[in-house]
Formats: C-alpha cells, structure tokens, sequence
RNA sequence: GCCGAGGUAGCUCAGCUGGUAGAGCAGCUGAUUCGUAAUCAGCAGGUCGGGAGUUCGAAUCUCCUCCUCGGCUCCA
C-alpha cells in the first residue's frame, strides 16, 4: 500500500497505518478528499489506495471545521437519543458559526435540558468512541430505521436515489449520514448549545413543527470563546437596546407593531442622513419628488402588484365608492409624474428620487425592531433612460452606490445578480436583455458578484449590494432593478429624433433600502456612538459650578447660532457625574467650563475617549468641529 | 401564521408552593458649588399588558386576547 497524501503544500507518501496518522496528525486532519472533491473518513483509507493523491482537510480549514461541526450534531443526537428516547431525529447539518439537529418530541425542550444534553454530550465525548461507516442497501436500511420508528430517516432513505445509503455509527447510535465525520468523538474540543427553537420539517409550515436545537463547535476553547464574545458582543450593540437607551425610537403598541416613532434624537440623525441624501441626488442630476401615500386599487391593478404583490399589501379602503390602496412601492407615482408630459428624447435619462413611505404587510412573527417593519421610507428613485444608455445609468448607479455606502463607513461589499422567478410578468426577451444589461455593467466595472437565480423581483432582474459591518456581519441594503415591464404597462414614451414614439426602460434603485432599516444597521455599526457628522448631540456644554453658568450659556449659543447640535449640561451636578452623561449618552465631544475657562476665555474640550485638547477659543471650536463634520468621518 | 420563552414603576429587574407589590437607576424637592465615568438626604411613582374564570382571597392557578423576544418562512 502506498498512498500519497497532502497537506498544505507538502505532499508525502505513506505506507503504513501509522505512518498515515503521523502525518494526518501533523496536519490537524479531520478528513481526506480525493481529487475529484469528494470528501472520506480518515479510516478509510486503505479503500483509496488507487487515488493518485489525498488532500488532507485540515480543522483549520473551512471545510474541516465543517465536518467537525456536523460530527458535533451527531454527538449531540447521541446524547438527545439518551435522555429522550421518544424523540425522533429529523436532520443534523453544519451551519454558519455552527450546527443544528432537529428532533420529533412531544414536550419541547427547555433551557435546562440543554445543560443536560452538553453534559451528555461531554461523556460520549470523553469516550473517544470511533465514528464507524457503514453501507448498507437502501432496503436494509429502510427496515432498519423502520424497525427503529425514525419516520424522518425512512422519508429521506425513500429520496436517496443511490442503492446504497451509508451509515454512522458511535458508541453505539447509528445515524444516517453521508458524512464524512471526525475519526471519534474525542476529537470536539470546545462545543456550546446555544438555543431551542421551533423549525418547522423541511422548511415548510404544512409539515409538523420540529424542536431545533443550535449549538456552535470550535476546533480550540479559544476560538470557542472567542465567538461567545462575539455573540455578547453583538448583544450590546443590539440597536433594539440601544434605540431605547439613546432615545432614538420607540415602537408602541397602542400605535401597531412594526411601526416606528422616531424620537428627537433619532429623527435628527435620520435630518442628517436625508439632507445628504437628497444634495447628493441634486448634485447627481436627480430631480426630487414628493407623491402620495395612496392611490386607486386600479392603479395596483395595472401596475401588476394587485396580483403579484397582494400578500405584502394592506386591505383597499373605501372613499366615495371607489377603492384605494395604500401603496407598497413608488414606481407607479414615479411613472405618473414622467407621464404628466411628453418628452423628448434629448431630456433623457430622467432621474427621479424620493424619499418615499410605503407600508408592506409583514406577518407577525417576522418583525424585528427596525430592520423589519410594516411601516418604512425607501430612498427609491426611477430612471427613465434609452435602451442605449442603460449601461451607463447602471454604471453610474453603482458609483453613486458605493460613493454613499463609504460615506457611512461601510467599505466592503458583496454583490449579488438576481435573475428570473418563478411568477414574473413581461417576455423572456426582456428578461434576458435586462439580466445581460446588469451582468454587461458589472463585468465593465471589473466589481465581482455572484449569481441568485431566481431571486428577482417580479418585474425584473437586480443588483443587491450586501455591505459589511463593523463585526463582519453582512446586510443588503442597496438594489438596483432593470425594468422592461412597467414602462410597456404604463405606455411610457418619449418622441424620438425620428419624431416617433418610443419606450424608455426603467431602472428602480435605492440605495439604502429602507431608511429604518440602514439606521438599525447603523446603529449597530457604530455601536451608537455616531461619528460627528451624524451625531444627534455633538457636544456638550459642562459647567463647574453655578458661576460658570453665564459663560457656558455663552458658548452654547455660539455654538447653536452656528448648527452645531450642541447641549447644556448646567445642572448643579458634580462634572463626574456629567461628563458620565454626556458619555453614556455617546455625545462625541464636551466643552469643560470652569474657573480656568472663565479667566482665559478659552475652553477646554474633552473627546469622547477622555482624551482633552489644548484650550481654545469658541471660535477655533466651531472651526475645529465644522472640519470633523465636514470630513464626515 | 406556526413552535417556544416572556410582558411587574420612565428604564433594568426581584417577588418560593395564591394572603391584594419591592430594589437600583431615572424623576421631583432640599442640602452641597464640588475640575474629567455615579455627592448626600427626602419625596413621589404601579387596577403587575388587556379581558374572563377558579377562589374567602390572584402579579402568582386556568382560558381567551394583544404585544415583545428566539427561530421556521420571507425580504428592504
């Protein structure tokens, strides 16, 4: 036997049992794959003698910690199966930053179980039990897992289409498995359960509804806690938290779920976050619009929503005999607007932009502080360009995309081309001209993407933009959709050179999706403390003592008379205790006044980190903060 | 919508097996005038999400309902 195995770069050869598990233990291996990218167990080794070459998949590669990952769900089955012998097991799989099991069980599991079933878990992993592979045909098995009353392995068995089905066995729990798993269980080195949770059987809210338990495993306790902190982390910057301890906003229920009151200091951001946007639009050649919250059913009739779209949309309401719709989108307003007048060709593209509220009906369960709501303001716009200048529009949209999301700190992106759903409206030719438009504009950028088939609006393919955040996390924010479709609808034209008519397309785009939701994302971004630009609150004016007060309030109107966004803190508190304030409430900068600021007419001005600057007057502070804002950063 | 967990003062939370509510912070009043993350004292604040039921008696038990949270599904 001689087999040759790599690792990393380094390929070795091997000859005996023991000669293997020196090198695969060099490698921190879990599991080989073979050249044609199928992954098997380390033990089986001796059946692969004829593949020229074996790749050792290290735990510290993405695919190992996988592997691992699901063997972890496996031990953790075990474990269910021994303490809940009635529970049925449905599927195990590896996860994002961990794994999941499903399970059949009458009484749902609690937090305590969870306790229990990790320290089940421990035992069978201080047992090192091998995981052992079995192939059995698929009628055996079936009996097997008959035998065994697993009604979910039996349907899954039933929908392999090989005529063999492989197994997993450890410590004596078999399971059906494709694998591969670690070699035994003494290999899972730091694992948690972290939740139990509803899900229903594949997916789907016909089938019976399943208990799922979430856990996460790690190759070393290090990375294990690592990711726990991460999870806190992500806790603390919960803008659901933070929104209620800034006072940014507040969701009532006498008022309905899902929508959202944006209290002073959250309104003020979101003042902040408009006026850019709509400069920027100005200075990008968009024309603003205001339009309507509803319109006629008709028009939702015509536009294709009343049919596509009905399930996100609210009940009509009656005025004067005639039903209207309260509007989940803005485009139709957008193409009244154009189609108020005839244009010409020359005036083309048409840029319209507006900050439009549209209401989508959203079930219940699925509401989630402001990134999921019923209620929200899409900074939508729609051009109206010549087939011919589709690719520039698309192009420039993508700039001014990228130009916006970095304003906000957010330097990294993913882009994602969504193609053709299954209910869609307009010809294929359309469809594939539009998709070729996007994909055309994109490859000319040199941005990279990757292809969502299927994942289109119902009039049209898109570009989606997932920015990164601050922790890494993704969010789609920003959606550029070609539409061929509502400008046929709607007889949508312009006279041509020619002194015919002839049909623009349109292009919808928004560039942060919906404004609640980018400021929940912003929130968590920034962990609540905005930088100055955004900030609510810039500064805070901190007197000493009541002698103070008289040039402090001097400052503060200085300060205010200029837009600074500035606030006294006069109280007759100790400055400890203010300057706690000031920083519990995120205020970037303080202004200190004092006996020494009152004899020097300079003041002290202290940054949100504690560091303090060299004093200065009121005048070189305005400066000062009007550069930082300026800046943006 | 479905499964599970919750809803007690403005906020964060305590209140065991039923005997009609408690803390800290915030608020108000007073004292203190104190230079970089909490000065002290006092006061006030709740039909315990809403409704119905069981009971001599319900925050506590039962049912219904609304809302929130974790997921399933879907999306911005």
């Amino acid at each position: 036997m001689e087999i040759k195995i790599r690792i990393g770069d380094s390929v070795s050869e091997v000859q005996d049992a023991s000669g293997i598990n020196k090198i695969l233990k060099r490698g921190n291996a879990v599991a080989l794959k073979k050249e044609s990218g199928e992954f098997i167990d380390l033990d089986s080794i001796s059946d692969e003698s004829d593949d020229p070459e074996l790749e050792a998949v290290s735990l510290d590669s993405a695919d190992g910690l996988e592997i691992y990952r699901h063997s972890t769900s496996h031990i953790m089955a075990h474990a269910v199966r021994e303490l809940f012998p009635d529970a049925k097991m449905a599927i195990g799989p590896a996860i994002e930053n961990g794994f999941y099991y499903d399970f059949d069980i009458d009484t749902p599991f609690t937090p305590e179980d969870l306790k229990k079933i990790e320290d089940k878990m421990s035992g069978i992993i201080n047992e090192n039990n091998p995981f052992r592979r079995k192939i059995l045909p698929k009628k055996e098995a079936l009996r097997l897992f008959e035998e065994m009353d697993e009604k979910y392995k039996v349907e899954i068995i039933n929908e392999i289409e090989d005529e063999e089905v492989s197994l997993y066995e450890e410590g004596g729990f078999v399971d059906l498995c494709r694998g591969p798993h670690i070699p035994s269980t003494g290999y899972v080195k730091a694992f948690k359960l972290l939740k139990v949770a509803g899900a229903y059987w594949r997916g789907s809210e016909k089938n019976k509804m399943l208990q799922r338990i979430y856990g996460t495993a790690f190759a070393i306790p290090k990375e294990l806690k690592r990711h726990l902190n991460f999870l806190e982390e992500v806790k603390k910057r919960d803008h659901r938290r933070l929104g209620k301890e800034l006072d940014l906003f507040s969701i009532n229920d006498n008022i309905g779920p899902g929508l959202i009151l944006w209290h002073p200091r959250g309104a003020m951001i979101r003042k902040t976050i408009e006026d850019f946007w709509r400069n920027e639009h100005i200075r990008a050649d968009y024309q603003i619009l205001f339009t309507p919250h509803i319109a006629k059913l008709r028009l939702w009739e015509q536009s294709g929503h009343w049919g596509f779209y009905r399930e996100n949309m609210y009940s009509p309401m009656e005025i004067d005999g005639v039903d209207y719709e309260i509007k989940p989108m803005n485009c139709p307003f957008h193409i009244a607007v154009y189609n108020s007048s005839l244009k010409s060709y020359r005036e083309l593209p048409i840029r319209y932009a507006e900050l439009g509220t549209v209401y989508r009906y959203e079930r219940s369960g699925v509401l989630h502080g402001l990134m999921r709501v019923r209620g929200f303001t899409q900074d939508d716009a729609h051009i109206f360009c010549r087939e011919d200048q589709i690719e520039e529009e698309i192009l420039n949209v993508l700039d001014f995309t990228i130009f916006v999301l970095r304003t906000f700190g957010f330097e990294d992106y993913n882009i994602y081309l969504s193609t053709r759903p299954e209910k869609f409206v307009g010809s294929p030719g359309n469809w594939e001209r539009s998709t070729n438009a996007l994909k055309t504009s994109l490859e000319k950028k040199g941005l990279k993407y990757e292809v969502d088939p299927g994942e289109g609006v119902f009039y049209g393919p898109k570009i989606d933009i997932k920015v990164k955040d601050s922790l890494g996390r993704r969010w789609q924010c920003s959606t550029i959709q070609v539409d061929f479709n509502n400008p046929e609808i709607f007889d949508v034209s312009y006279r041509g050179a020619d002194g015919k008519d002839h049909q623009p397309i349109m292009i919808h785009r928004a560039l942060m999706g919906s404004l609640e939701r980018f400021f929940g994302i912003l929130i968590e971004h920034y962990a609540g403390s905005f930088p100055l630009w955004l900030a609510p609150v810039q500064i805070s004016v901190i007197t000493i003592a009541e002698r103070h007060i008289e040039f402090g309030l001097e400052v503060l109107k200085y300060l205010k008379k200029n837009d600074i966004k500035v606030e006294g803190s006069f109280d007759n508190e100790k400055i400890g205790y203010k300057i706690r304030q000031s920083a519990h409430s995120r205020i970037p900068y303080s202004v200190i006044i004092g006996d020494k600021e009152m004899d020097s007419g300079k003041v002290t001005v202290r940054k949100k980190n504690g560091e303090n600057l060299a004093p200065v007057t009121k005048e070189e502070l305005l400066d000062m903060l009007n550069k930082e804002i300026e800046s943006k950063k």
